[in-house]
DNA sequence: AAGCCGGGGGC
DNA sequence: GCCCCAGGCTT
């Protein structure tokens, strides 16, 4: 890992924000990427915070770049461009949570907080034996309080970089080494047989069909793009027209025109065309069904109101956009 | 407490 | 397909 031994809070900053719900590998890249964009916080906070999000374009959770512009941007003006050094003071950044804060305060500047995560969770709910669902604010600060009280005060750096390792090698999710595990002895998961049945948890919600209509609007090269808004998914990434179903059912040429009618103002589509290949992202909680149309006009474009603009495929391709765009627009 | 927010990798 | 993930914010 590019972040190994690194002592720079900053660093480590980016490198905690990004691995939130992310692989290692994943990662990777685009903290190389980012360092190199934005090497400290001065240039990141007075960089447009859409250069940060066409960054993280692919990597999802948008929110993690948006935050990261804001808690730039607050330690500026609040701290004189220095990165906090108190655990409160960090933790009261935007983004960054009782994790982050315990990862940065203790890699960074050694103090002694314990990182929980899910593999800590893991971890401690098989070592004790907490059969309880684990999210809980129960289970959770029971799983601090046990954490804190192992913590190796005097290397909290490596403690917390050693449990989380040894969840991800040894106490994993599936399939866990308990024969090689030195702690098998005195774990109550393993002595009750129960190790495949902690950590607990909820059974999930389905996730929800979405369909969304694309339409693709082409004039001298140009086309017509918007930028999402704050309430739904993927906010402000750009993307096409497009209108929602609940099902796949194409839409009508009428109901295409109408709706560029009242959205855009354009009157009359000389042809309309669907193409025949769709794609399916799937994100936490929903599936997005892409439907693409190709649209000509009969009359040029009239000037758009925001939240469009009208750019080239090139451009569109250096904003922050959905995977499901990037998939379309190659 | 529950819902929301992406995406890739492993099996 | 389903599960997993070095979480945090909003409701």
């Amino acid at each position: 890992m590019p972040w190994k031994g690194v002592k720079d809070p900053y660093k480590i900053w980016v490198s905690e924000i990004i691995l939130q719900q992310t692989q290692v590998s994943q990662g990777i890249p685009y903290y190389n990427r980012f360092l190199k964009a934005f090497p400290t916080v001065m240039s990141l906070a007075n960089s447009p915070v859409d250069s940060v999000l066409a960054l993280w374009t692919g990597l999802g959770y948008y929110s993690r770049a948006r935050n990261l512009h804001k808690a730039a941007v607050h330690i500026v003006e609040h701290h004189n461009g220095k990165f906090p050094k108190s655990f409160e003071e960090i933790k009261e950044l935007p983004g960054i949570g009782d994790y982050t804060a315990s990862a940065i305060s203790s890699f960074a500047y050694g103090l002694p907080y314990a990182v929980v995560d899910a593999n800590v969770i893991r971890i401690i709910a098989r070592y004790y034996g907490i059969e309880e669902e684990i999210h809980t604010s129960k289970v959770r600060k029971q799983v601090k309080e046990k954490t804190q009280a192992l913590l190796t005060k005097k290397k909290p750096a490596a403690f917390n970089q050693a449990i989380m390792d040894f969840g991800a090698t040894v106490c994993k999710p599936k399939e866990p080494l308990c024969e090689d595990c030195v702690m098998s002895s005195s774990c109550i998961a393993f002595s009750l047989d129960k190790v495949a049945l902690i950590p607990r948890k909820k059974t999930k919600k389905p996730r929800r069909d979405r369909y969304f209509h694309y339409l693709e609007i082409i004039q001298n090269k140009k086309l017509i793009i918007r930028q999402r808004g704050e309430k739904d998914i993927w906010h402000s990434l750009y993307e096409l027209p497009y209108l929602e179903t609940n099902s796949k059912r194409s839409m009508s040429k009428k109901q295409i025109e109408s709706y560029l009618k009242k959205e855009l103002g354009i009157s009359g589509i000389s042809n309309l065309s669907k193409l025949d290949k769709s794609y399916k992202q799937t994100l936490s909680h929903q599936f997005i069904h892409g439907i693409f149309y190709k649209v000509h006009l009969k009359e040029d474009l009239p000037r758009f109101k925001a939240p469009y603009l009208h750019v080239t495929v090139s451009k569109l391709k250096k904003l922050a956009i959905p995977k499901l765009i990037d998939w379309y627009i190659g």
